[in-house]
DNA sequence: AGCGGGATTTTCT
DNA sequence: GAAAATCCCGCTT
């Protein structure tokens, strides 16, 4: 159960990241919340921000796996993902919703909203857990945001869809989420 | 319950 | 110059 098994570029890896846990210490709380739903992108995938090579923004993609990569889009929100893979592989895990174990309050003073609209999109959990450019390249081994591996989740227990809101690649079955998870983004 | 538009800025063509 | 790994609000049904 560590970090290591983030090492591979595969859709299996962003599933793998289904059950793992967040730490995030923010407002001298610490927030854990449970991965609750992935996408993988990878550089040889038409949707991925990595599929043209390396570039300022996508620089921190094509580094080693277990940091996180932030970009900000709409000109408006933050989404972020773990980079996976071997350094250069361009590859990474949106994290698409999470489930609030502790720390809700503190989740809801940064959003404004309660119950699943709390996290359940790419860019509410970002919002309502602070994350924002100044964590892009965090090493998630280390606070002020870390990743928690836990145990593989049945796979009984996970749902593969198509991606959500991409233009290209658009067939991919490279989303996956816990099929009865109230904080999925949509179903 | 579902559709349409607006917000707002980075990124690449 | 246009599109974007989104979200929210208001209007219609």
């Amino acid at each position: 159960m560590d970090m290591r098994e983030l090492n591979i570029a595969s859709p299996d890896t962003a599933r793998r990241l289904l059950g793992c846990e967040l730490v995030r210490l923010i407002d001298g709380e610490q927030v854990w919340v449970k991965i609750v739903e992935t996408e993988y992108y990878d550089q040889t995938d038409a949707a991925s921000h990595s599929y043209r090579g390396r570039t300022p923004r996508t620089e921190i993609m094509f580094g080693p796996a277990g940091y996180l990569y932030v970009y900000f889009t709409y000109g408006m929100h933050y989404c972020c993902n773990i980079v996976l893979g071997e350094e250069g592989a361009g590859a990474a895990a949106l994290i698409r919703a999470v489930e609030p174990l502790t720390g809700i309050d503190t989740l809801m003073r940064r959003r404004k909203r309660s119950g699943v609209e709390l996290t359940n999109g790419p860019a509410k959990l970002c919002s309502a857990m602070g994350i924002d450019r100044g964590l892009n390249g965090h090493n998630l081994t280390q606070a002020p945001l870390r990743l928690e591996m836990e145990p593989e989740l049945d796979a009984s227990a996970v749902t593969t869809t198509t991606r959500v809101g991409i233009s290209q690649a658009v067939d991919m079955p490279w989303r996956f989420y816990i099929s009865d998870n109230l904080y999925v983004s949509r179903k």
